[in-house]
DNA sequence: GCCGTTTTCGGCCCGACTGTTTTCAGTCG
């Protein structure tokens, strides 16, 4: 069984929950989850960096003896460490870290005094009144840890960025129209784009915060205080989404900002570099020594150079090695919603979409692209009424005519094709050679095991027609799982063969993720950014997929569909 | 356990809020 970084990590946060909870030294504590993170972040697969002998140590947080840490992981499968904390301490303790409220301070206390083990016990224990009585605890705690249960239970599920954006926009009107309120703005992961979000983290600039305050907890859509302070507050709103909200001056907007956007590990390296140069940075601003004259804070950039760095993009901003290519002056130019020339995945009504050919191209037209490929599915789709090579015929004449009059866009003549179980394409060679291009992709037989699934699409690759692999795992976000795939391989396979990856900006779908981005940038196959439009309107999703192709690092260069219709047509041409 | 224009030991990011306290530990972001 090949082990995967994801599995390295999850035995390292375990270790370090369980020396956390038995008292550990606290520093030992963070270096493996640390750890745990540079691994998860990587981008490439660790057991292959063992095969080709590099040296995990150079790797940041990773010393010396978790070098041969993750060496005996990936030989064996576990960790003789963690098994031998697991026999002094049951692991499953881990799992009750989980719980809001519960760090490994009342972990232990709970496992010492009451011994509560797991999930089940400490339920029981709550139940039974028992830990009101623990010094320390009392009735409130007792009730927060039996609703911490409860949200456990029910599975947390993080929003989807699109769903978070709706929220987001009447609760920031809602906060704009309070007394004294000047700046307003979304910060955490939804400032940073990620595709899905835990929480919504609001920062406010204004000289009485109480009054914001209240104005925030009163709002209609409000199920729970959590917590209320004069600067900083979390409520529950009855969608279940937790927001924080914070007031700071307005000569600490840029500091505050900074702070609240993180991510954590990101803030902690910026930090780290101000320990360096001797200053304080906290949200209210950068500080010397123990002095209390604010140095920077007003703006974000203002922060970053005092730490003599550049100004670094939200979306990069997850510790993911930004900081060092910031020193370096290697920062990515990134990609934004401008540099596209058009979109290379969209469905009529011809199968399953909601418009027509003309309608289609028209509104491509209006969002100022100079190409669409309509791609519409092959015949195995049946569920999308697919098309067989009769219709698909007869679609690409009616493209040609539509091409002749219309002005400023260009319709490539496209195809969904199925990927078929054998590694076939759905279509014969001769009506994939009448078109301009194939969007590839899979939607059967998902459940093959990952050698089977991976030699399956590098034998569809082989296929000269082949262009693009859409959505290339199939994962739905938060819904359904990626199917079992070495995407590393596929996409050397793509790069060797002149094929391309699509990332999927339809923002249930997102596929790739933004490591997948980064590991295509570094292997150096282009990406195509599509929606893969049902619709008229689904064709605002590209701006989806900007962002995951930013957080994913990717730049003008690293996309296909930045380029102009015959730089295009050149790539598009394998033979 | 990591790391080093503080370099092989002694540091390791910083502040707000809650609950159970009577001055603060624990947790969180």
């Amino acid at each position: 069984m090949p082990v995967h970084n994801r599995d390295i990590a999850e035995i390292f946060k375990k270790v370090a929950d369980l020396l956390d909870i038995t008292g550990s030294n606290p520093f030992r504590v963070r270096a493996y989850r640390s750890a745990a993170r540079t691994v998860e972040g990587l981008g490439q697969s660790i057991a292959d960096m063992i095969e080709e002998e590099e040296d995990l140590s150079e790797l940041p947080g990773i010393g010396k003896d978790l070098a041969e840490k993750i060496k005996e992981i990936v030989d064996t499968g576990n960790l003789s460490q963690l098994e031998e904390l697991e026999s002094r301490t049951p692991g499953e303790l881990s799992q009750l870290m989980k719980i809001e409220g519960l760090g490994p301070k009342r972990v232990s206390t709970l496992y010492k005094q009451l011994d509560v083990t797991s999930l089940k016990t400490l339920k029981k224990a709550a139940e039974d009144g028992k830990i009101s009585r623990l010094e320390g605890f009392g009735e409130k705690t007792q009730q927060k840890i039996l609703e911490g249960l409860q949200r456990v239970d029910e599975g947390e599920k993080r929003i989807k960025l699109v769903v978070a954006e709706e929220i987001a926009a009447n609760l920031l009107d809602h906060i704009q129209e309070g007394k004294g309120v000047k700046e307003v703005v979304v910060a955490g992961s939804y400032r940073r784009r990620k595709e899905t979000v835990g929480d919504l983290d609001i920062l406010v600039t204004c000289k009485k915060g109480a009054h914001v305050m209240d104005r925030f907890t009163a709002y209609e859509d409000v199920n729970k205080i959590v917590s209320k302070g004069k600067t900083r507050s979390t409520v529950v709103l009855r969608s279940g989404l937790h927001v924080d909200l914070r007031v700071v001056p307005q000569v600490s907007y840029g500091a505050a900002l900074h702070y609240f956007t993180g991510s954590k590990a990101h803030n902690i390296a910026v930090r780290k570099l101000g320990v360096k140069r001797k200053l304080k940075i906290n949200e209210y601003g950068v500080f010397k020594g123990g002095e209390k004259a604010r140095m920077a804070g007003r703006t974000e950039e203002e922060v970053y150079s005092q730490v003599a760095l550049p100004y670094i993009e939200p979306e990069l901003r997850e510790d993911w090695g930004e900081i060092e290519a910031a020193q370096k002056d290697q920062l990515p130019q990134l990609v934004t919603l401008d540099d596209l020339r058009g979109d290379l995945h969209a469905h009529t009504k011809e199968t399953d979409g909601h418009h027509t050919l003309e309608e289609m191209a028209r509104s491509a037209r209006d969002r100022g692209y100079s190409y669409l490929a309509i791609t519409d599915h092959s015949k195995r789709v049946t569920m999308a009424h697919g098309m067989d090579k009769k219709r698909l015929s007869k679609q690409i004449k009616k493209i040609d005519r539509l091409n002749e009059k219309l002005k400023g866009l260009t319709i490539l003549k496209g195809s969904e094709v199925d990927i078929l179980k054998d590694g076939s394409l759905d279509l014969s060679d001769e009506i994939l050679d009448a078109l301009d291009l194939t969007v590839c992709a899979v939607h059967y037989d998902r459940k093959l095991p990952r050698k089977e699934q991976t030699e399956r699409i590098i034998k569809a690759m082989d296929n000269p027609y082949f262009n693009i692999l859409a959505h290339p795992t199939g994962r739905l976000i938060e819904e359904r799982q990626a199917y079992d795939v070495d995407l590393e391989a596929v996409m050397k396979a793509a790069k060797e063969r002149g094929c391309f990856l699509e990332l999927n900006a339809h923002p249930d779908r997102l596929d790739l993720t933004d490591r997948d981005c980064k590991m295509a940038k570094d292997i150096g196959v282009k990406v195509v950014v599509s929606t893969d439009a049902h619709s008229i309107t689904d064709l605002d999703f590209m701006r989806f997929g900007i962002y995951q192709a930013r957080r994913g690092w990717l730049e003008p260069d690293d996309i296909l569909n930045t380029r102009s219709l015959k730089q295009l047509w050149k790539l598009l041409r394998r033979k």
